[in-house]
DNA sequence: ACAGATAGTAAAAAATACTTGACATTTTGA
DNA sequence: TCAAAATGTCAAGTATTTTTTACTATCTGT
């Protein structure tokens, strides 16, 4: 009955489909770290909802699109 | 030129549509304590991109119709 | 082969999110 | 009016996220 939260995120497509930016230049203009953008792209954890709206803004894509949710009951 | 997101949500409204559910009721389900969803809810802080997904869970609806962000340049 | 740019790992410290518990206030209904 | 339920505040401690620093690996172009 216990939910599990599996989230997954599309920023390594969505870098490649802005002209192929880089991490260093998505975390600039994100706000965050080189290393904390590695993390998130890597699944080691997940970002607070500001950071993630922070990078949905700089893809100028709905935060939906670049964080996605599979719920897993069990 | 540096970005301010200012993140708001409508977790009042939300609870008040899913049928007066209750703060305590809202902390059980998404699997947090009263507390946090109190403090998430008078926009104390934003929550982790999990928490922020487990609460659009409980309503059933997308994240982005539970937390909204508007960017203001300065 | 070398230099520079990109990507990756790791560890410690700082910042922020979250929990727990205790207590105050407001609302609601018997 | 009284009690219970819901909301809210405060503070201390735990957990997680994020930064910083430093070092390694891979790829590209000269």
């Amino acid at each position: 009955m216990a939910k599990k939260f599996i989230i997954s995120n599309h920023i390594r497509k969505l870098r490649f489909f802005a002209n192929e930016m880089t991490q260093q230049e998505l975390a600039e203009k994100a706000g965050a770290s080189r290393q904390t953008i590695i993390a998130i792209e890597a699944g080691k954890y997940s970002p607070s909802l500001e950071l993630a709206f922070r990078i949905a803004d700089v893809f100028g894509v709905p935060i939906g699109e670049v964080f996605e949710c599979e719920v897993r009951e069990e």
